[in-house]
DNA sequence: GCTCAGACTTGGAAGAATCTTT
DNA sequence: AAAGATTCTTCCAAGTCTGAGC
């Protein structure tokens, strides 16, 4: 669908035409009647001050409103929004009562559930509407999706995991914080009446609509195109390329590094240990944070001393390394590999008179890795061997795991369960869903009914046959055919529980949306669901064949990642 | 070399929509 | 038709990596 590289290296695009962003609908006070208690005794405040203590009203039910930094964070932002004199008056959180408003927060949901249908109807109209007006722009000759054409609203911050900055009021957006990118001959999008925007520019080498800088990390957000845009849809294709170019080199990579762990020169061998990790374990390549910015959690490069044990002899092994650090996200990384004697003896060497919160790769960072990568193959970085194992994991357990006499969804729990070994590896985690055991306990009584109403068809299909060798008439004969079918039916539907059930059951701490949608070569499965006859629809869904138009129009049965 | 801003990808959770059961 | 379960979509945080400036 795409040719490739039409445009000189660097640009992006020739013609960008879109409306601006959304903003996010402006505050409305509390109703007279919802109360804010100081002290046990009734406080009016002002609006400002109002609208950030609904934020925290809002999330008062949440785990995050009892932690001491997040409520510190909140109390010292929420106190440059009052009066003066609220100022004076409110000196101590825990005094405050935001009871009530949750309450009645609570209510509207309430409410907003049971509204009419015609109700219901109009908000999704309007938002549709809101959709059609600016959810798209024209980037040269096409129509695209935006991806996220609203602009977040004000709120509290939460970080994941022990996020130091976590309560902290993120301040609503305004036309005069926002840049508008598009291009000159374009229509260009009008700031709300009574407001202008920060700058309009017009730069065709980047690929975003709008951007703003938030001001938590001080960092820049963007508005860009949604995944099924053909300027995000090339870029993915051409990250499964580089990753196809490095399955031609990874097995001299490979021999280049396991020299290099004999190097005499410490930064080699670190640099050679730590790409090994990155290729084996399918780490992160770890760059370096701003300390107290962020939530400590780390990557390859920035491993510590303390996120790794060394035993020489474990479980019968021999030298097993233990890792246990928080990677991104905060999610836990915990694993135990047996290593090569080699990089065993180079870890206890970069170990050496160090203390548990120094670096184990002193000598080495991501952008050191990732210059050495580009001298072994253009475009190589440190994520390329993420994608790369990602597809080749998913296509050699397809083959390893497609059983051809099954029927579909027998078939389909191998993809899964193809796809479970890709989101472990690269250790895609979720937290158990709150009504994982419930789900599971009704999902195992349905099993249990069909079981019994098998039973039940066999025995009916038993006397039916009985019958009709005694009677040897057309009609018995009937019913015996009839009474097979059902007890086929229903064993097919037996089936179709239980494998259900395995799914599940496995998939309970596994989350498969990340390396479906980020790391899998698409072709693979649209390969695969061509060879064994399996509809597109079962494997992606809408949003995921979209984005994944160009995989599905391109690869035939016999594509090779 | 190092730092930092900038641009873009990757990440799980929450919320909304839809389907299924009662 | 309400409630409950499941799936899809949105949200926005948190990574990676590049390149400019010194």
């Amino acid at each position: 669908r795409w040719e490739e590289e039409r445009y000189p290296e660097g640009i992006k695009w020739k013609f960008l035409e879109h409306k601006g962003p959304v903003f996010a609908p402006p505050y409305e006070p509390l109703p007279e009647n919802v109360k804010f208690y100081y002290d046990g005794k009734v406080m009016k405040l002002s609006t400002k001050a109002e609208e950030v203590a609904t934020f925290f009203a809002k999330m008062l039910d949440h785990e995050y409103t009892t932690k001491e930094i997040f409520r510190k964070n909140f109390f010292k932002d929420w106190r440059k929004e009052m009066t003066s004199e609220e100022k004076s008056t409110i000196t101590n959180l825990s005094k405050c009562d935001f009871t009530h408003m949750s309450q009645y927060f609570k209510a509207q949901t309430e409410a907003r559930k049971q509204m009419s249908k015609e109700e219901k109807q109009k908000i999704k109209d309007e938002n549709e509407r809101l959709l059609k007006e600016y959810g798209y722009c024209v980037m040269d000759n096409h129509k695209e999706r935006i991806a996220n054409f609203k602009i977040e609203p004000p709120g509290l911050f939460r970080g994941r995991g022990n996020h130091p900055k976590m309560g902290m009021l993120k301040r609503r957006i305004m036309p005069e914080d926002i840049i508008i990118n598009c291009s000159k001959d374009s229509k260009i999008p009008s700031p709300p009446p009574g407001h202008k925007w920060k700058e309009v520019r017009h730069d065709n080498k980047v690929t975003w609509l709008v951007s703003w800088t938030e001001n938590i990390q001080g960092s820049i957000k963007y508005i860009m195109l949604n995944p099924s845009s053909r300027i995000k849809g090339e870029k993915d294709w051409q990250k499964y390329e580089t990753a196809r170019r490095l399955k031609k080199c990874v097995d001299k990579i490979r021999n280049q590094y396991r020299e290099d762990w004999k190097s005499k020169e410490m930064k080699v061998r670190q640099r050679a240990v730590a790409l090994y990790f990155i290729d084996k374990l399918a780490l992160r390549a770890g760059n370096e944070k701003e300390e107290g910015e962020t939530a400590d959690t780390v990557g390859c490069c920035s491993l510590r001393v303390e996120h790794i044990k060394l035993h020489p002899e474990l479980d019968g092994q021999e030298y097993v390394v233990e890792f246990d650090f928080l990677g991104k996200d905060s999610i836990r990384y915990y694993n135990k590999v047996p290593v090569e004697k080699r990089v065993f003896k180079n870890l206890q060497l970069f170990m050496e008179n160090k203390q548990p919160e120094d670096d184990l790769f002193d000598r080495l960072n991501t952008s050191i890795l990732n210059k050495h990568l580009q001298d072994l193959m253009e475009g190589l970085t440190a994520k390329v061997f993420r994608t790369y194992n990602a597809s080749i994991t998913l296509q050699q357990q397809l083959k390893e795991l497609t059983n051809p006499d099954d029927n579909i969804p027998a078939k389909i729990l191998s993809y899964n369960r193809a796809n479970r070994a890709v989101a472990i590896l690269c250790n895609h985690q979720r937290a158990p869903p709150k009504t994982f055991e419930k789900s599971m306990m009704n999902l195992q009584s349905k099993i249990d009914a069909k079981k019994e109403q098998l039973a039940d068809a066999r025995r009916e299909l038993k006397s039916a046959k009985a019958d009709a060798k005694v009677r040897r008439d057309e009609k018995s004969k009937k019913t015996v055919e009839s009474k097979k079918k059902a007890v086929q039916r229903i064993e097919e539907q037996l089936m179709k529980l239980e494998v259900q059930a395995t799914d599940r059951e496995e998939n309970k701490q596994i989350a498969l949306g990340t390396s479906k949608l980020n790391y899998l070569d698409p072709r693979i499965s649209v390969a695969w669901c061509k060879k064994w006859g399996i509809p597109i629809e079962k494997i992606y869904n809408k949003t995921q064949r979209e984005k994944f138009a160009w995989a599905i129009d391109m690869a035939e049965e016999d594509y090779e990642f």
